[in-house]
Order: C-alpha cells, then sequence, then structure tokens
DNA sequence: CCATATACCTGGCAGC
DNA sequence: TGCTGCCAGGTATATG
C-alpha cells in the first residue's frame, strides 16, 4: 500500500482533523521495526501541531519534539473518533480529545519513533540521506541529471535507493521508466540529459496522478482492506508479467533487480 | 563514497 | 483440506 501517494493521501485523509488535539494516551502493540524512545506516557498532555510528509514518513509535529511514522510493507493508518478494540495487527494506538489515531501493519515493518526534534540525531538516521521531495519546486532536472551522472547502478535501482529523489517506490519505478521508454537495466549515468528529462517528468506526473487518484480510491481502499489498490487498475506494467504491453501487444518482462521485481516492456524500453 | 546482500515479519496464494 | 514454498508496496545496516 504505502508508497508516496498513498502516503500523501494517508496523510491528507486526517492531517486537519487532529491538528491542535491533545493527546491522552498512547498504546503500543507489538515491536515495530524500532523501539519508540520513550516512555509512552511522556506523550501524555503533548498536542499535535501538524503532520507533514517527508518522503514516506509521516512527521507528527508535537509541541514538544515529533513523531516520525512509517508503515513499511504493510501499514495503514485510521482516524475516527472511535475504535473498536485493537486487533492482533494493531500496534499503535495515539488517543487524543479529538479522536484515535490507530496504526494496523500485520507485518510489522512500520516504525513509530519519536524524536525531541527534526534536527536530533535520531530524527536524522531516519532523514538525513532523504533525496529531494517529487512533488516540490526543489525538484529540478538539470540536478537530476547531474546526480545520476555519479551513479553507475542500475536506473531503477538508483531510483529505488532514494537519496536522489524520494517516494519512488517499486510500482512506480517500473512505472516511469515505461513512461519514459528507459529500459530499468540501463545504468543511471548513460542517460542523455533528454532522457533524464523525460523521466523527470515522469515521476512527477505518475505521482501526482496517483495523489490525484488516491483521494477518491481511498474510500475504496479502506473499506477493501487495502486489497485492490488502484494502480492495479492504472498500472501499465507493473504485475503485469507476460501480459500484453498497452502500447505494443508485447508481452510484459518481469526481472529481478536487487531482489525486487521490476516489468518492463522490451519494445518499448529499448536502452 | 558506492553497490549489493541481508534482515526484519506475516498473510495470501499456487501447487501438490 | 492441509501442507510447503514463494511472493509482497520498504529501508537501515552490514559487507565488499
Amino acid at each position: 500500500m504505502p508508497e508516496l501517494p498513498e502516503v500523501e493521501v494517508t496523510r491528507l485523509s486526517f492531517a486537519e482533523r487532529i491538528a491542535g488535539a491533545r493527546i491522552c494516551e498512547l498504546r503500543m502493540g507489538k515491536p515495530l521495526r524500532w523501539p519508540l524512545g520513550t516512555t509512552p506516557d511522556t506523550l501524555i498532555g503533548r498536542c499535535v501541531v501538524q503532520v507533514r510528509r517527508r518522503g514516506k514518513y509521516l512527521l507528527v509535529d508535537l509541541d514538544e519534539g515529533l513523531l516520525l511514522l512509517h508503515l513499511g510493507m504493510s501499514g495503514s493508518l485510521n482516524f475516527a473518533s472511535r475504535q473498536p478494540p485493537a486487533g492482533p495487527h494493531d500496534h499503535m494506538d495515539l488517543v487524543t480529545n479529538q479522536g484515535v489515531l490507530r496504526l494496523h501493519d500485520p507485518r510489522r515493518f512500520g516504525a513509530v519513533v519519536w524524536a525531541p526534534s527534526e534536527a536530533s540525531v535520531l530524527a536524522q538516521k531516519l532523514l538525513g540521506h532523504l533525496g529531494v521531495e517529487p512533488l516540490q519546486d526543489g525538484f529540478d532536472a538539470g540536478a537530476f541529471h547531474a546526480a545520476l551522472r555519479k551513479r553507475q547502478a542500475p536506473i531503477k535501482q538508483v531510483l529505488l535507493a532514494g537519496d536522489i529523489v524520494v517516494g519512488v517506490g517499486n510500482i512506480y519505478a517500473s512505472e516511469a521508466l515505461f513512461m519514459s521508454g528507459i529500459r530499468p537495466t540501463l545504468r543511471a549515468n548513460k542517460l542523455s540529459r533528454p532522457r533524464a528529462d523525460r523521466l523527470h517528468a515522469a515521476i512527477i506526473e505518475v505521482l501526482a496522478r496517483a495523489v490525484q487518484r488516491g483521494g477518491s480510491s481511498l474510500r475504496d481502499f479502506v473499506s477493501a482492506e487495502g486489497k485492490t489498490g488502484y494502480f492495479q487498475l492504472e498500472a501499465a506494467v507493473y504485475g503485469r508479467a507476460s501480459q500484453p504491453c498497452r502500447v505494443c501487444n508485447t508481452p510484459i518482462r518481469a526481472i529481478v533487480q536487487g531482489q525486487r521485481t521490476t516489468f518492463f516492456c522490451p519494445t518499448c524500453q529499448k536502452h
């Protein structure tokens, strides 16, 4: 579920409702990826200022410190005035006077970490190496191309690494490369400026479009228990191995790069 | 500094 | 039906 668009759609779904709330209680379930970093009770009485996003992290700014939330591979958040009793995969309830923010995460690759500030050592350990935000002005085509020229790993893996640009996960890496006609195995430093420009534009387009769709698909997503993501309907190549390319009918191919599956069209993506 | 492998954990599904 | 093996949207960390 959680790529940049879903994280952003999740943020939009509760940021305004939780702003200004005062924390009554923090209940933690089974261990997540990292320990909270403080005693849950120390957060009682703190107030939520705002909710921001950095890459795939959600930053819940408090009047003292902040919470860093990550959804990992299987996490989802729900904010409601009341929550049913916690199930076996509900691992955080942030109880406030305006509602309860619940983290549901079966695989527990997600995280809830408290840090005294965004500049703290702990927060920077998680955020410090992140690349630019693709949906903000700082994502510049020239700088993107210059950064790619320093890397000789396959472009797919460079995108996934997230230290040049954040938010491009396994799905959108394949999708953006298809949109721009670039073979995922091509070394990043082999992209010409025009092709880097096309990839730059494709990343913005595919992510921005998904955020837009997310608003309308979120209802389905939530009620459907997160099963049928909107990307399933929209994907040009992801998850479509051996199915005909929507452009040229060539069977879509699946390969493994860095332990992750990549999908591409061998005809539309020559080099 | 860079590139790649490894680890974390559970549920769903194909195949037998 | 029940078992086994494989796969899954992420990313810090260790290793070369």
